[in-house]
RNA sequence: GCUCGAUUCGUCUAACGGUUAGGACAAGAGAUUCUCAAUCUCUAAAUAGGAGUUCGAUUCUCCUAUCGAGUACCA
């Protein structure tokens, strides 16, 4: 294996429907590796299976690694060096490849149809065995080592349909290294001859197209699910077939992400089981079934990354929050976990609740502004950010700060009814009569101006000033919610605090005792 | 079934073979506050089980259990 060399990386999905944040993750690490080590990142998009092609899944792959901040140094849109990066235009490559092993006797042509083969795994599981396209049975199956030369040669020639397998040696241990698990080694009787290239499309299985690729793109390290580890051994024994082993990239495989809830890991239709998103991007079917993102529900792609980030990876240190730079510099595939690590919503939470709490004002303000304008309410960026900074603590995803604010730009259309129990009293309403006016003999009504005021006022006379500024907060809100009452009114403005008190008086009017 | 992998608080995780097994989320209690959050303080909470190696094991080895993945002309 050749040392120091430039550290290229791929992230490979294949174009079957949206990116899970398994999937983003997967292409996080490998990003934060690249960027580390100062290597290239790549997407090559392996849609070699052409009956689970999705349309749209590809833009949506490339939009999703965008929104996330992750980079592509080279990928379909990108171009490259070893373009084109989608393997449906790069077919004619592999069945050239495939042929070579087939000369160099690694791999063997078969033309058992689907239906024998789905046969044979009947025949043997109703006797309680599993059937293994393998060195025990491959000699008595239709394929090029069972047949003569000219049975072979008639049915290539007469356009049978045709596979070609990989000839999995017999009772040979591979010896593999995995740079988050360690040694591994299997021996190859447990394995079988499985197919390299396709007669239902003509195109080449993952297992082909994927050593081919990375060999031809000079992939240094192939970093992906631990899903692929029980392939490892067929990959590894492809590289020595095409006697590539000297540049042979070094593997890791992560951990996968499981359920919330339950057993097993993470799917697609577990978003909806348990209202989170799984997605980072909202996604619409074909179907025309809806399926909620990330970003659409509110999360900052910096919260998200952060939060995948750590979902499998530590850098043995107690730092929580990373930006992607620090990540960047933090990240090391050995500090990777093997085990899977469980998603957790509320840590989700928590992270883009710290996420909010530190960006600018002005940039939730125009978050704010747009949702308003939506509402077809109306604000300036000065005032929309004004009302972030009273409120951005509170807020937990980017749409809390619409009814967080709401109150701000619009009167409250109805009083909740607890507090009007609580709050509202014939006693309450008589020191609000009083309040009203004293409001109304200000010039303003700023926190500096009312504050000290009503304080004084509540400790000269003795009056409850608990209860006065929940009466107030009742009428100005409707709510018993909120960041100080005080700074509200002076966001509001005198005309519409003295309106807004009239509208309670005349709403609610006075209870009787 | 077979093969491979994994196993530290409920969850994410930390701990050169030597720590009172640490942190974060969530939970509980208290403080604070005009309300609700936030914030602050505190509390509870874990090395799957059993052997072995060792002066000493969360850490190394083996067995068991459990969980996961793979077992397609899918990736």
């Amino acid at each position: 294996m050749t040392q120091n060399r430039r550290v290229r990386v791929r992230f490979a999905p294949s174009p079957t429907g949206p990116l899970h944040i398994g999937g983003v993750r997967t292409a996080l690490y490998n990003y934060l590796f690249a960027r580390h080590e100062g290597g290239d990142f790549i997407l090559r998009i392996e849609d070699t299976d052409s009956q689970r092609f999705v349309p749209g899944a590809e833009e949506y792959i490339m939009e999703a690694l965008e929104w996330c901040g992750i980079k592509l140094d080279e990928g379909i849109r990108e171009g490259g060096p070893h373009a084109p990066y989608r393997q449906s235009e790069r077919k004619e490559i592999y069945l050239k490849y495939a042929l070579q092993l087939v000369e160099s006797g690694n791999a063997y042509y078969a033309f058992d149809t689907a239906e024998e083969l789905d046969a044979l795994r009947k025949e043997a599981e109703a006797q309680g065995k599993s059937f293994s396209y393998g060195a025990a049975v491959r000699g008595s199956l239709n394929n090029s080592l069972a047949l003569s030369e000219e049975e072979v040669k008639a049915r290539l020639a007469g356009g049978n349909h045709w596979v070609i397998r990989f000839k999995m040696p017999e009772d040979e241990v591979v010896e593999m290294d995995d740079i988050i698990r360690g040694h591994i080694s299997i021996n190859t009787s447990t394995l079988d001859d499985k197919v390299l290239y396709k007669s239902a499309d003509s195109l080449p299985t993952y297992h082909l197209a994927n050593i081919v690729d990375d060999h031809l793109m000079e992939i240094s390290h192939v970093i992906r699910g631990e899903e692929w580890l029980p392939s490892l051994p067929l990959h590894y024994l492809l590289y020595k077939a095409f006697g590539w082993t000297d540049s042979q990239p070094r593997f890791a495989h992560l951990p996968l992400l499981l359920k919330p809830q339950g057993q097993g890991k993470l799917s697609k239709r577990d978003g909806d089981k348990f209202g989170f998103p799984v997605f980072p991007l909202e996604w619409h079917s074909a179907e025309g079934e809806v399926s909620i993102g990330y970003r659409e529900e509110g999360y900052l792609p910096q919260a998200f990354i952060n939060m995948l980030a750590l979902l499998g990876w530590n850098p043995g240190t107690e730092q929580e929050i990373f930006s992607m730079d620090e990540l960047i510099e933090a990240f090391s595939l050995e500090k990777v976990s093997k085990s899977g690590a469980r998603f957790n919503q509320d840590k989700a939470k928590w992270f883009n609740a710290q996420y909010i709490r530190s960006s600018s004002d002005e940039f939730l303000g125009a978050q704010l502004k747009d949702m308003l304008a939506q509402r077809g309410i109306e604000a300036t960026a000065d005032r929309a950010a004004a009302a972030v900074s009273l409120i951005k603590e509170r807020a937990v995803l980017i749409k809390d700060l619409l009814p967080l604010t709401l109150y701000m730009f619009e009167a409250p259309k109805n009083y909740d009814e607890k507090s009007v129990n609580k709050f509202w009293k014939a006693e309450d309403v008589e020191r609000f009569k009083v309040l009203r006016e004293k409001f109304a003999g200000l010039d303003a009504i700023t926190v500096a101006e009312t504050e000290p005021f009503i304080c004084q006022w509540a400790a000269d006379s003795g009056l409850p000033l608990g209860r006065m500024m929940n009466s107030l907060r009742l009428a100005i809100l409707g709510i018993s919610q909120g960041p100080s009452i005080f700074a509200i009114c002076e966001f509001i403005g005198k005309e519409e605090t003295l309106a807004r008190m009239d509208a309670a008086l005349a709403t609610l009017g006075t209870p009787a005792e």
